[in-house]
DNA sequence: TGAAATGTTGGGGCG
DNA sequence: ACGCCCCAACATTTC
């Protein structure tokens, strides 16, 4: 549905739609650049998916929020121009079968998105469109290189990262120019301002969230290598939460930082891997990349996974880390792999479970890199830590919040009385998890 | 993007 | 001067 009639809005012009959805930007978008460039009377469309958006747990859900935000501010562009943002609500194809009721579709433009349900959704919708003879084009607008651009002399997909990466930087030196795909601003479509909708329309609740800005500037990059492991301090870009909503492009992304750092681009490099990775392997939504991984007996004790959610296993990196999350959506990189670890490790509990947390509370949640990461951190996945790398929670704490300032910023009870003792004994939970999997994998 | 256990080396104290 | 022990610091191996 659309909230509105679309019959009463437009004549009998042709329209091309470019369709976004996870790159919800203007500037340096390729479906949008090529649409404007090509066609006039380019309409903007934006589909809530009850699909997606009925398996999100609480209607207070801080990313459908952004997104509504983010919507509300591509109208306000796009009505500079002319021009309005069409809002749909509901099953994809029902929308696209409502728009080919009232509209009179030329054209189709829209950028790739490679998880499996999208992959899913985009084929049922070029068929219908296939059907209805109505052209479409998409752009690897996501990636700097589309899935099967990055493989191996034998045409195999990169599992480990490090021969990926030196591929897709060679590749990059090869191939690319960093171009900007500006838009043609004259050929939005003509229309006077579509009514507004409100996010109760879409059955959510507004959240007032203060989402954290993109931080790349120079003097920033310069120290990010230095900082990035010390969760207190300020050295987090958040790039993974723009890049995630594409309200920043790849392109621009590496634009700005590949002279100057390394080490961050390596980090752009693991995304697109892990990407990658999701989509040639699509099993490993459900499964260890390694199979003979799923051998391995989880404990999976209810209390302890609790205790974990809420910040309140003993160790204070384990717990500030989940208290980080739970109350900003965000958690510093180095502390998520300790989380990550004490979960697997010293918990046994099944590394789909804390995906499932992260999934629900990260702002920045990405399937391909969280299920990459925790398959990283739970040793079954594809380039895996080696399930004996245990991380030490204490160690890890004298290693990267030596002053203890992280810890104590989210646990005010610490030397207190109050504060819980450790749920598991470091020693016995390490022998205990090496014992488990090497049971399980030798 | 780990940590613990084990091995090696070298200096100082001391008989 | 010498051998021996102890221990710290560093290196290597193992989980």
């Amino acid at each position: 549905m659309f909230f509105f009639p679309l019959s009463q809005i437009f004549n009998q012009n042709q329209v091309t739609i470019c369709w976004l959805r996870r790159d919800l930007r203007l500037s340096d978008n390729m479906a949008l650049h090529h649409a404007t460039q090509r066609h006039d009377n380019v309409l903007v469309l934006f589909i809530f998916d009850t699909e997606i958006l009925d398996k999100l747990a609480t209607p207070s859900d801080e990313r459908v929020s952004f997104i509504f935000d983010q919507l509300d501010l591509l109208k306000i562009q796009l009505e500079k121009f002319g021009s309005s943002l069409l809002v749909g609500y509901g099953k994809p194809l029902d929308i696209w079968h409502e728009i080919d009721k009232y509209l009179n579709v030329k054209n189709v433009y829209f950028n790739s998105d490679f998880e499996p349900y999208a992959l899913e959704r985009d084929k049922s919708i070029t068929n219908f469109l296939s059907q209805k003879k109505i052209p479409f084009q998409t752009y690897t607008d996501h990636l700097i290189f589309h899935p099967s651009q990055v493989k191996s002399p034998e045409n195999k997909p990169y599992t480990v990262y490090t021969h990926f990466m030196k591929k897709w930087k060679s590749n990059f030196l090869k191939e690319k120019d960093i171009v900007d795909y500006q838009i043609n601003a004259h050929n939005f479509v003509k229309v006077n301002p579509f009514p507004n909708i409100s996010i109760s329309d879409i059955h959510f609740t507004h959240t007032q969230i203060q989402f954290p800005v993109l931080k790349i500037e120079t003097n920033y990059l310069q120290k990010y290598q230095e900082e990035r492991d010390f969760p207190a301090l300020n050295a987090t870009s958040f790039a993974g939460l723009h890049l995630r909503f594409g309200t920043i492009s790849i392109r621009r992304l590496i634009a700005a930082t590949i002279d100057i750092n390394e080490t961050y681009i390596n980090e752009l490099i693991w995304r697109e891997f892990f990407t990658t990775i999701l989509y040639h392997f699509p099993h490993v939504v459900t499964q260890s990349f390694r199979p003979k991984y799923d051998m391995i007996k989880w404990r999976n004790n209810e209390k302890e996974f609790e205790s974990w959610c809420n910040g309140a296993t003993g160790y204070p990196l384990v717990d500030a880390g989940m208290r980080e999350l739970n109350t900003t959506g965000h958690m510093h990189n180095r502390v998520r792999m300790v989380v990550a670890s004490f979960l697997c490790k010293h918990l046994l509990i099944d590394w789909r479970w804390g995906e499932a947390h992260f999934a629900q509370k990260l702002l920045d949640f990405e399937l391909a890199s969280n299920n990459g990461n925790w398959q990283w951190a739970a040793g079954t996945g594809c380039d895996a830590a080696p399930y004996f790398r245990i991380f030490n929670p204490q160690t890890q704490m004298e290693k990267f919040d030596k002053n203890g300032e992280y810890v104590k910023k989210w646990i005010p009870e610490l030397n207190t009385f109050d504060y819980p003792k450790p749920i598991v004994e470091h020693n016995f939970a390490r022998n205990r998890c090496l014992m488990v999997y090497k049971t399980a994998v030798g």
